[in-house]
DNA sequence: AGACGCTTGTGAAAAGCTTCACAAGAAAGT
DNA sequence: ACTTTCTTGTGAAGCTTTTCACAAGCGTCT
């Protein structure tokens, strides 16, 4: 399981060290990265600017990625303002909306578009990911749409299991989901 | 791996159903159900009734969770208007923000109290859980009183990895490394 | 140079998870 | 009652992931 580094005091770092931050063992972290490339030194570690620039590598994030987000709503305007968006390499390109209400209006330097230019925005800006911050009834169509029109992959933030190629990687973030599977845990741990 | 149902048209559900809507396989299914013992009727599939009573009660649904949400910025207000939270059984029994400005502010019949009150509001209302939607540099320490508390379970939505004792859960949600994901996933679908 | 303390990379073993395959049970029709 | 049609529950086989264990490499100290 890959976990992310970030900058540490040392000038290199063992998988012990990475191990219990990453919440996994030694063991693990050396296999992990030994799938990339055996770049550790022995008796040393990692060199944290090594391991940086090689999971930048890595995770594809020494390229930016041209995202659109579609809903305007409050979880759009939520993500839209999350801090380190734009430094970790993703450019939203553009917002749009279905709500005729919201179309011209001002987040930062972009302007709502309607919801009906998704697929010549998603052409034309050549966007790669699309963010579904949508309800969920909306999110099917949105997503075959988006896919349809060349997008790679999607960030599901509606409550709702979307269908769409097997080569179109999907990542769903469910709120009451995440709330379940605590409860879950929690009940769980009463009865082991 | 657990899947919930939403309601269907049948009176009863096979495995087979069950599968396709949550994209796994019939024995897979079947094996997972069969943990919480052998409810289903051979021949017929499983009584949509009665397998929504036991999934609520497995993934302890079939209570009401006492949650606090920590953090009235655009995340907390996101996730204060998520439509089926009360429905799925959380219950937001507090807003806190360390911000004075917003103190005393109104969100729905809920008042925003101010994080110094945390501690007491946890034990005064019995929170259970805690929704982080906290600065990364306010998450650990807020997590950390938390617990001291005696909340059992976090949500955290700060973009960092949160250390509390293991017999606590934390569910991260975290949109920069839900991204990330996504952009591995499509690197490496070109050169697998 | 040699000994020592660390730490990686990686086979091999262990554990966990998924799929297969099929006996056994349940309804419905004959 | 018997046959047919479905579908569960589960051992066994197959596959994947995690952990163990250790040779080999690197730097330091004497």
């Amino acid at each position: 399981m890959l976990e992310l580094i970030q900058g540490d005091g040392g000038v290199t770092v063992s998988s012990e060290q990475l191990a219990r931050r990453g919440h996994t063992t030694a063991a693990q972290v050396r296999k992990d990265l030994s799938h990339f490339g055996s770049f550790g030194k022995r008796g040393l570690g990692y060199s944290v600017d090594e391991l940086k620039d090689r999971l930048r590598i890595i995770l594809g994030l020494d390229r930016v990625w041209r995202v659109i987000l579609v809903g305007a709503g409050r979880i759009g305007s939520a993500l839209f303002e999350y801090p380190d968006f734009k430094k970790r390499g993703y450019d939203c390109v553009a917002v749009v909306d279905s709500d005729p209400a919201k179309i011209g209006e001002k987040w930062g330097e972009r302007v709502i578009r309607p919801a009906e230019e998704l697929e010549s925005l998603i052409k034309e800006l050549h966007a790669t990911l699309v963010i579904l911050a949508v309800p969920a009834s909306a999110a099917q169509l949105v997503a075959e749409r988006s896919v349809n029109a060349g997008v790679r992959g999607i960030l599901n933030f509606a409550p709702v299991q979307i269908q769409v190629p097997e080569d179109i990687p999907v990542e769903n973030v469910n709120l009451v989901m995440e709330l379940e599977a605590l409860s879950f845990q929690i009940t769980r741990a009463v009865t082991p």
